[in-house]
Formats: structure tokens, C-alpha cells, sequence
DNA sequence: GCAAAAGTGTTTCCCCTACACCCATGG
DNA sequence: CCATGGGTGTAGGGGAAACACTTTTGC
């Protein structure tokens, strides 16, 4: 009764299909971009959010799925048929050191088609995925924000918002203790450009409670203190509506704000309002990337544009450098900034260290009220 | 050529058993447990360490496995089967609650069986398993401390020995930011019982090496202060050997103590030094332990037992009492502390919040030197 | 010159550790 | 009455956040 125990070939016993799906990350100007695909069957597999079964149903344009398919081979390990896939499905070659394994997703009605499929899910990273899409079925791939698909009218199919979610857990969980950051930035960067990294993968949109309430209240004394005021406005819309739907993006949460008013707020919220603060949030952040774009498109070599969140670049310097083994510097080697202006910045590679001791805490607490003794 | 775009009944693509394996911890005494099955079969899977490929070896009395098994229907999912072959095998019945998935291992020649297995691993707590050993396959079922099992003559089929330092090493990621803890304590329970999973968890027999080291230090410092001679030189033997080999128990390595050597160490070191190593660390601690078993057996109630690794109880009653959520008072009711002596412990019983904020940390600092003025 | 970014110096203040102390119990 | 464990009070030191300031670039 036991695999330790029986006879793996009684024939009794299912046999299941193996596949494997990939999270591609991807850090563009300032939101984080998953990889996704459109598959060419006339049919969608979506999951129904209330049954958690997931059927066929009529292709929408707006119907993704996440690159991956099944293991091919009896001697294909896990990791490489998910490399093996990642590169059919969008041309991206990737080590396995590019590859983290999230878990196995194999819940009953997740796939609706014959037999029963167990996944197993890896994030993957790369910081500029120079050549994707020259794959052979690639036509179909390509990158997007992953605040966007996560939204209406998109779907994803089968249970890939859950994985994504999840893998996006993982890595910020991942980024305080691993030097997995670094898989974001070029082999030669700047502290501006890991910061960054660190200000997109902490960013309220893929953060949980506690953490975007403490980001949003961070932004917006950030924002008053340099006076932005069409900005202010926004950032406080995006306060509020964090305060209101409490959870927003829980990422560990079964569906994208399932959780609402869970959290003891009087949970009389109908679906119609939860569907209201997905819009609001999704309109101040479209808002946001549109304005980066801009700014992006007159700078087009900028990786990075002026969102208003930013850690404390003084500060979080020091901590990068006092890490040992974290991240080592390139000896008389600068790079002028990404806006052009400013002093060139120094150049670092990756250490190596495997682990970061002590952690790179991006913040230990809200920055309760700003009372400084008024100079 | 994806699973999306496939036909999932191609015939070409192979389908594999699907099993879960379950990595059932407690706490006894003063040392971590996992439940290990005997398998009744003449011949165990035991992996060769060099090529990492398993084959079948006439068994010996001390190979083990961790309970678990192949997926036995179509419609049952991972979690659940879990729980069943638990239940079948050490008559544990658990709810899905605790269980906790730590992710697929699906390496080529991990079952040198037929067919090919890929194996879903969880983790399980019980703070007390009462009832274990009454299900129908449980007659060679056991709890095992982990540093044993682990270590020489004892061997592990498959990867299970992998799978368990894979296993230790979440859970201790997890004890910071989520009631985990809770999960090993009893519905109501004492201050002085959550510290003391903190203090099993967080031993330095189940951590890396920058912890490894920290808490050596630590355990050295408190000792020489309580004056502890006999027990301070086992200590430094301990530190030593942790600072010899440097990773010690690596839960992340693919086996232990494989990574010695490798972190900058001259890794001229031959394996009979490894096994030296291993065998100190072996000393040292059982030797803790049957000084705490004799000490356990003289208060056979006394879940606890008087191992010297200690957080400082004081500051982690104020750091458990202001995490919002986490656990809740039980009014007017008390219990006398284990030992028979002492002031009775108030009771607790676990909170509502699902994410510990601020999180728990155990300590910050190696505590440099002690420099305090000499009042 | 001016704005913007990099990065170092410096100050302030909060939090955490450490220790003292008191309480309640059993022997 | 002493030893032991539970728990609160509190001081002070370390460290991180906040702020100041210099340097270097583009316009």
C-alpha cells in the first residue's frame, strides 16, 4: 500500500501526467513582467473561483497560460524539461541555476482534460531576456505585467495565477536571505540598479497586508516631502484603497483578493465591489507605468524610470556592501547614471557568498511618525 | 509539444507514478523526531552517493524510509494522500491543516524500480503523537531522532535523507514569519513550551553555518556564566567541530556534510575526516541527550528537559506576547511549571493571525563580547 | 549655474539585550 | 528557607534611519 511496499507496476495504481510550468521574471522599467503564452487550442482550461474546477471553455485573446508542458522523457529530470520547455515555448535559455522549484500543483479538477496532470512549478530569472521569442513556438509568447494579467479581462488558465502568486511569495521571501536579487541585474551593475530590483519585488502590487500598508504610508510621506502633488493624490488613492481591501494582491491567497474582508473587516463586500477595488488599484498603477514609460521613451537605454517608491539609496547602499560575500566591487570601474545625469556610479559583481549573513532587511518597521525635533 | 498545446493522451509521452512522502515531525525532549517506517522488503533503495543513482542493496536493520506512497486514485489529491499513507502506515491521522507541502523530488534514478516515481513531499507536526503505531502497516514505525537517523549506521532509502534536511531547513524559515510553532505545542500551552521549540528548531545540530556558529558562541557564553565546567569543554568541543567543518548538518546540501570543505576551507579534508567530524558531533550531542533522558525519566511528565541551549526566556515572552495575533491569553488559568518547582506558567492557546509581524526572530546579533561595564 | 544621482559623514533615537528584582511553588 | 522557574522593570549600548554635505555628471 506503500510505494515502499507495493509493486510500483500494479496496474491498480494511476499513472499521472508530469508537467512542468515556468515563471518567468522579468524586471521592465518599474512593474514586473511574467512570460506568458497563448495556446493555439480553440479552447481555454479556466478554473471556475467557485467550484475550484476547471473546465473548456471558448478562447478569449485575453487567455494566457504560462510556458510548460510535460516531462518528455523517462530520464528528463524536472528542472530540465523545464528549461527544455521554457526555450521551446519562448526561444529563453536558461543554467539550472537560473531555475528555483516553487512546489507541485496537482489538485484534483486543475487540468479538464483526460487523466489527471501534476505540475511542478520553478520561477525563473534573468534580467534582460535579450532574445526570447525566436523559439519554435514562440509566436504566441511574450512578456507581461503581472499586475495586468493577474486583472480582468485576462485569464489565466488552468491554475497558473496561483503559481505565479506564489512564486512571487517565494522570491521575496528568497530576497532577504539569498543573493537571488542579483539574477535580476546585468553580470556588471550598479547599487542603484539592485536597489531597484529590491523597491520592484517589494512594491505594495506583489506584497502582502502589513508590508503595503507600510510601503504605501512610506510613498506617500516620500511624495509630500518632495512635494509632488498630482502624484500625492494618486499615491493617496492607492492608500486608501490598500486600507479598504486590506489584502489587496494577497499573493498567497487562492484567487487575487479572494481574501477580502477575511481579515475582520465586516465581510458584506459583494463581489461587484471587490471587482471596484481591483479596478482602482489597477488604474493607478497603469497610471504609473504609463508615466515611466514615458519618461522611459525619452531615455530609451534607461532601465529604470522615476517611479516615486525608492528605498533610502544612502542607506541601502551600506547595507548591500556590509554583506559579505553579498555582492564585490569592480576596481576603478563607474557607469554613468541611467537619467544621464549625475555622478557615474561604481560597478559591482556578484560575490560569493550563497547566503546572506545578516539578511538584507529592505525595512525593519513603518516608519512610525515622522517626529523629528524640528531643526 | 506543451502540456497546454499537447494531446495529453499521446501515446509517446511517458506517465510516471505520482507518491507523497511525509516527513512527520515532534519534539522529545530535547530533540527533534521524524516518524521512519522499516519497509518489509528484502532489498532497500539506497542511493550511491557518488553517482547519485539508487539501486536495490540486500537490506540491513538500520535502513528506514519516511512514511508515504504512491497516489492511489485519480481523484485524490496530493495532500489528502498524504494524510492517508500517514494514517496507514504510523495510524497519525491528521487534518490538511498540518501538512505543509515542501515541493516535488523527481531526480532520475532517485527509484531504481521500474518505471519512474516522482515524489511529493510534506511536512507534518503533532505535538504529541498519542496514538501513533496503530494502523495497519505500522508495526515497524517509529520515531527517530533526526541527528540519528541521519547519521552513521543508520541509512535512508531514496532521497528521504534529503528530503528531511530540505524539510528541517523550511521549517525553520517558516518559525520566524508564521505559527509554525504552534503547530508542535498543545491546544494550551506555556510560554516556557513555545520557547522550547524555538530552542529545539533553532539548534545548532538542525542549522547552517552562520547560525551554527552564532549559537555555539552563544551556548558557550551562557554556559561559562553559570559556571558549567564539565559541560562547557563538551560545548567548545561542539564549537569547534562546527567551526572545523564549518557547515556541519548543511540542510541544504545534497548530503551531509557533502559541502565541507567547500566554502573556502582547504578541501583537502579525505571523507574518513568527514565521518571523524560527524562522529564528535554524534558524541556531543547524544550525549546531551541521554543527560536529559536520565533527567527526563526521574519527571517522566516533564516535556522538557534541562539541555542547556537557552534563549533568554525573559525577552521571549515580551518578543511572542507583541506579535499581534499570535497567541492569546487564557484567562485565570495557569500550570505548574515541569519541573515540579517554580512559579506556574499563565496558559496560552494559539491566535488568530496566520503571519507573525513583526516576525520572531530567535537573535539578531551573535552577541559580540560581553563587554558590559563591570557594574 | 542648476538639477540630479552617488556616496560618505554624522547625529539622533529607538529597540533589543542584559540584568536586577519580585513572585509563586515544592521540598 | 532555599532552589527553581515565571514574569516585570529598567538601563544603556549598538545600530539603523534620518539628515547633511561633497562630488561629478548633463544641460
Amino acid at each position: 500500500m506503500t510505494h515502499q511496499t507495493d509493486n510500483p507496476d500494479d496496474p491498480k495504481i494511476p499513472r499521472f501526467h508530469v508537467a512542468v510550468d515556468v515563471v518567468a521574471l522579468t524586471i521592465k522599467r518599474n512593474l514586473l513582467q511574467v512570460a506568458v503564452v497563448r495556446r493555439d487550442n480553440p479552447m481555454s482550461c479556466i478554473i471556475d473561483k467557485s467550484t475550484g474546477i476547471a473546465s473548456e471553455v471558448p478562447r478569449k485573446p485575453t487567455d494566457y497560460a504560462l510556458p510548460g508542458g510535460q516531462v518528455k522523457w523517462q530520464n528528463e529530470n524536472l528542472i530540465d524539461a523545464a528549461r527544455r520547455e521554457l526555450a521551446e515555448e519562448t526561444g529563453i535559455e536558461l543554467s539550472r541555476d537560473d531555475l528555483v522549484q516553487i512546489g507541485a500543483y496537482g489538485d484534483v479538477g486543475r487540468d479538464p482534460r483526460s487523466g489527471r496532470t501534476v505540475s511542478v512549478a520553478f520561477v525563473a530569472f534573468n534580467a534582460e531576456f535579450a532574445t526570447p521569442f525566436a523559439g519554435s513556438d514562440a509566436a504566441s509568447a511574450q512578456f507581461i505585467d503581472v499586475v495586468e494579467v493577474l486583472a480582468e479581462p485576462n485569464r489565466l488558465e488552468f491554475d497558473h495565477s496561483r503559481i505565479i502568486r506564489e512564486a512571487i511569495s517565494r522570491v521575496r521571501d528568497l530576497m532577504e536571505r539569498t543573493p537571488i536579487a542579483l539574477k535580476f541585474c546585468e553580470e556588471e551593475f550598479t547599487l542603484s540598479d539592485l536597489r531597484h530590483v529590491y523597491e520592484v519585488i517589494f512594491h505594495a502590487a506583489y506584497n502582502e497586508d502589513a508590508d503595503a500598508l507600510r510601503y504605501a504610508d512610506r510613498i506617500r510621506s516620500d511624495d509630500a516631502l518632495t512635494g509632488g502633488r498630482e502624484f500625492e493624490e494618486r499615491m493617496q488613492l492607492l492608500s486608501r484603497t490598500i486600507l479598504e481591501s486590506k489584502t489587496m494582491f494577497s499573493m498567497d491567497s487562492p484567487e487575487p483578493l479572494r481574501s477580502l474582508g477575511s481579515v475582520g473587516f465586516s465581510s458584506k463586500r459583494t463581489s461587484s465591489r471587490e471587482s471596484e477595488v481591483v479596478d482602482k488599484l489597477q488604474r493607478v498603477l497603469k497610471d504609473e507605468y504609463r508615466r515611466s514609460e514615458a519618461v522611459s521613451t525619452r531615455n530609451p537605454d534607461s532601465a529604470r524610470a522615476n517611479l516615486k517608491i525608492s528605498l533610502d539609496a544612502a542607506n541601502f547602499s551600506r547595507k548591500a556592501t556590509a554583506i559579505e560575500g553579498f555582492i564585490e566591487e569592480i576596481p576603478e570601474s563607474t557607469r554613468s547614471s541611467a537619467s544621464g545625469t549625475g555622478k557615474p556610479a561604481q560597478l559591482y559583481r556578484k560575490g560569493k557568498a550563497k547566503k546572506l549573513d545578516p539578511p538584507l532587511v529592505v525595512q525593519r518597521r513603518p516608519t512610525k511618525p515622522a517626529k523629528r525635533p524640528a531643526k
